[in-house]
DNA sequence: CGGGTTATTGATTCGGTTCAAATCGAGTGG
DNA sequence: CCACTCGATTTGAACCGAATCAATAACCCG
């Protein structure tokens, strides 16, 4: 996983609600998130909001960033987070020379790009039970391919106005149905804590289907930056 | 214009309905659109469907197969379409060797990821109305930039459909809400061609806003392959 | 303890869906 | 030129999933 591997960058830590990036800064540097979750997101002139990525540990806060493109929409910590700042013009500089680390790179990037279509897909035509099954499915393949889940459970520090957010509801329908999934048995959520009561259960209603590369599971070539 | 230059590859053609690609197929080529629509999409078991993503004219059809990766949706033809077939090894070979056009291949790859993360905005928290009117302005963008507009008009393919497969809606409402817009004199849409009657206005109800890279015109790096 | 988010539940409203049917338009063939 | 078809568009009516409004309860943190 990219989280233990060596990379060159320093360590940055971020509250709640602190930014790792805002909309149009300058953005020197990404980050690989090495611990806590963050998003990205838009506000809407009348207050509604809608996340449009959320950041992991071992996901790249940003890869779009790496060429000289700002940020197009703020990037805000949801949990406290360390994350390790590496400069763009590192990546550029060891890109020219390491086509394996351009490969890997391509790679992020197209993951990234399959999550927001499956984002999209939900968003679009599905109920609001079908999207947090999704959600769910999604968040424990993620955590789970990176060795942060226990068992059936895992740290889900969302809260129910975020669960909204990143699913297109309001916080009320979003507790609502979580209080029907849970009279289903399909998950428990509480004091942050997740757990998968009926997984294929819960694949089916989502709709969910593992991404190839993701179930060939860390088939992935992983991205490796050389201490410089 | 990516469509006026010289790049190495055979030319296709395609129907409306006819699959550019299947979901999974081992595709050792991509398209550079050249004229015609088409569009990928997710077809859900009982019937319903979304359209993920449009490809116009001058667009690259998933750069994301370049490295092997293979198609996760089907790409389908939405009206007669030319394209140019280039080969994934190919653009490797030449991305080894040439710095601009990884980069220019990059920055296609951003813009799309902004254009999918606006469409992520408008499904999971727009109104019917927004969300057509947002269409529309992205649509009328693309094309302009690509030269493809005429005056406040362009040619307009989709079906009331296909608009709801891309907009989340049904093409009833669609229907209904076309009809408003019409009445409020910000489009005018009839035998496949758009009218732009306020673009001021239609930008204000869809909350646009112009991507940077996009009012900076074709300040983009435009991706060329030379003919071998 | 106290104040502010977060979670929960009820009542009501509404945007959009669903079902149904009529109309329109472009072909196509007789 | 007309009859016929088939898809696309348009409109109506009833319904429903989710939003909104409102109020309370639980929780967390300083």
């Amino acid at each position: 996983m990219l989280s233990r591997d060596c990379f060159d960058g320093s360590i940055s830590f971020f509250r709640p609600h602190q930014y790792l990036a805002r909309e149009g800064d300058d953005q020197s540097h990404v980050f690989l998130i090495q611990e806590g979750w963050a998003c990205r997101y838009r506000l809407l002139p009348d207050g509604r909001r809608q996340i449009t990525a959320l950041f992991l540990p071992g996901d790249w806060c940003e890869l779009a960033w790496t060429h000289g493109e700002p940020p197009a929409q703020p990037v805000v910590a949801l949990t406290n987070t360390r994350a390790m700042a590496v400069s763009c013009a590192q990546i550029r500089r060891e890109c020219e020379v390491r086509p394996d680390l351009r490969a890997g790179l391509w790679s992020e990037i197209v993951t990234s790009i399959h999550r927001q279509t499956e984002w999209i897909i939900n968003l679009g035509r599905k109920s609001a039970i079908e999207r947090l099954s999704h959600l769910f499915c999604e968040l424990f393949q993620r955590l789970r391919n990176s060795g942060l889940t226990y068992g059936d459970q895992f740290a889900m520090p969302l809260t129910q106005i975020e669960i909204a957010d990143v699913t297109g509801l309001t916080p009320v329908h979003v507790n609502r149905t979580l209080r029907e999934m849970r009279a289903r048995g399909l998950v428990e959520l509480q004091s942050k804590w997740l757990r998968i009561g009926d997984l294929d259960e819960l694949r089916r209603i989502a709709l969910f289907q593992a991404s190839p590369s993701l179930t060939a599971d860390n088939a992935l070539p992983k991205v490796m930056l050389a201490r410089a």
